[in-house]
DNA sequence: AAATCAGCCAACCGCCAGACA
DNA sequence: TTGTCTGGCGGTTGGCTGATT
């Protein structure tokens, strides 16, 4: 079947919107709501396609709309939630009041991204590469940097794990801090707590999740599955 | 001061799924 | 049941702007 286009090309405006297309927009919506975006163009005088026009009121126009910069905890969220959901930019949005799918989606790929390389870099320098296994594949699980490098990363004077890093040298338990006690921030919100047990000869990283009903126990094997597993478990506790 | 580069973000495009005749 | 329409979604692009050379 060959889809018909979404509206007659010819003639229509293309491009960034004026101010007074921006005012008959809105004016007309307020008016008459939007019930159906394929006609409104027309009614309203607009030489816009229907599409156009309802990107621009759900991206920009509509004053449900927080503008400015997010806040870190809208970072963190986002971040948990691609971890949990991967790039379903309209759900996470339903999550962040007064933001747009199109504004998560730019935040991620223009910041939370970067700073997720720019954590990548240095870890790649802090870390010699496992050669017996390539990197996982898991989508993005870059959550410890990223959340690192929010500023929300630094070792809490509290936790057990900074006392740890207090006495050690080792570049593999310096990581595996560093994951942890960004493992500790990101698990706060949860309500749990969060200790490191041990870390064997193998080098593995394993994790104690204080939950209600006793413990649960994660292992790193490597960074990705080991961030992956922990997310899944985060999803699993209870909300508070 | 001018040219170039890089980052950001608004907007477009194509596809998909649900509603409806 | 099938075909069409419509809205919505995610990926991508292009232009604007500020930084750098």
């Amino acid at each position: 079947m060959v889809r018909a286009p979404c509206c007659d090309k010819i003639g229509l405006k293309k491009g960034p919107w004026t101010r007074e297309e921006d005012q008959r927009l809105t004016s007309y919506i307020q008016q008459n709501g939007h019930s159906n975006w394929r006609a409104l163009p027309k009614l309203s005088g607009l030489l816009r396609c229907g599409k156009s026009c309802r990107l621009r009121w759900t991206n920009y126009l509509n004053p449900d709309i927080k503008r400015g910069n997010f806040s870190k905890e809208e970072e963190e969220t986002i971040i948990q939630l691609h971890e949990s959901m991967g790039n379903r930019w309209s759900a996470m949005a339903a999550k962040l009041p007064g933001r747009t799918d199109n504004e998560i989606k730019n935040v991620w790929h223009t910041h939370i991204k970067k700073k997720l390389k720019d954590y990548n870099s240095t870890q790649d320098i802090k870390r010699p590469k496992n050669k017996s296994e390539p990197q996982s594949k898991k989508p993005d699980s870059s959550t410890s940097k990223e959340i690192e490098s929010l500023g929300h990363g630094s070792i809490s004077p509290k936790s057990s794990t900074s006392e740890l890093s207090s006495v050690t040298t080792d570049p593999d338990i310096i990581q595996q801090e560093v994951l942890i006690s960004s493992t500790t921030v990101l698990l706060s919100e949860f309500g749990e707590s969060i200790c490191l047990t041990d870390i064997p000869d193998d080098q593995d990283m394993k994790v104690w999740l204080e939950i209600d009903e006793g413990f649960k126990c994660l292992k790193g094997d490597d960074d990705m599955s080991f961030w992956y597993n922990l997310f899944l478990t985060a999803e699993e506790l209870p909300e508070f």
